[in-house]
DNA sequence: CTACTTGCAAAACATTTGCATACGA
DNA sequence: TCGTATGCAAATGTTTTGCAAGTAG
């Protein structure tokens, strides 16, 4: 859905400058998995371009959050997980095994304008991983 | 719901100690308020029992998480807040205000069947914060 | 008495910030 | 050139851990 040279023009259109370790970051964005820790995309970047410190790293994705180009998701404890704006799913995060899966956001419309009726809220779940136990550790709990 | 006797009898049946340091946690676990992190916890403690150490309060809540008795709820950002099990209802966290209401847990149904059945994963719901913007800061959004 | 608990200090972990320097536009 | 970005190191904030000493049962 994004691509490099989208992220590029916006962040340029925003008055931002294109340095290399901002290319670099935007890169390990659109190439790394599907849930990458800041660590990961650190990681990432620091294999193609060594000298790009972590803090670069989260200031690159700040700015990249200030422009809505991307969003972070808390799978707590800590870790948060970044991708880029327009994936409109839900995070599910198994407390037994770790496992992260998408699943779509509009499962989640009836209880979102459920709330909104009852009480004004307006929820951006995306932001954070809904806790549960997997298909896979369900059925392995029962035998330990 | 869960009362100090309820939580220190379980804790004894479970082959727990009963010191000084955890009924001073305990009786800040019922006697704090609606969404008491960590920190707070520590400070109701430190109150009435200025030596007990902080990381005695991280202990002892996590015995009591073991024994099911105590759960937290990560609102982002690394903070958590800590509640007796038993609060079958949400929680709603305000990313401008830090409000935190709750709101019946039924609500949720569908959602949670909905991916149940799409996903087979289960929810545990309660155990998370649904992130979003209260009445109060999406009305005086507009006008800053 | 013995093993479970505690206080302390330090470590772990993720993220942020002050500051002088480097570099894009 | 000029102001934004960067690297570095150190700070921040929360939670965890190793260890010797304390204490419940």
């Amino acid at each position: 859905m994004q691509n490099v040279e989208e992220i590029q023009r916006r962040l340029r259109e925003a008055g931002g400058r294109l340095t290399q370790p901002r290319r670099a970051v935007i890169e390990a964005l659109v190439s790394a998995g599907d849930h990458p820790t800041a660590d990961d995309l650190a990681e990432h970047v620091a294999r193609a371009h060594p000298s790009v410190h972590r803090s670069t790293v989260y200031r690159t994705l700040d700015v990249l959050a200030g422009l809505g180009l991307v969003e972070h998701v808390h799978l707590g404890h800590g870790r948060a997980v970044y991708h880029l704006t327009g994936d409109d799913d839900l995070h599910l995060l198994c407390e037994q095994c770790g496992l992260v899966v998408h699943v779509d956001g509009s499962l989640f419309d009836t209880t979102r304008s459920a709330i909104e009726d009852a009480t004004g809220f307006v929820l951006h779940p995306g932001h954070f991983a809904l806790p549960g136990t997997c298909a896979g550790c369900h059925t392995s709990d029962v035998v330990p």
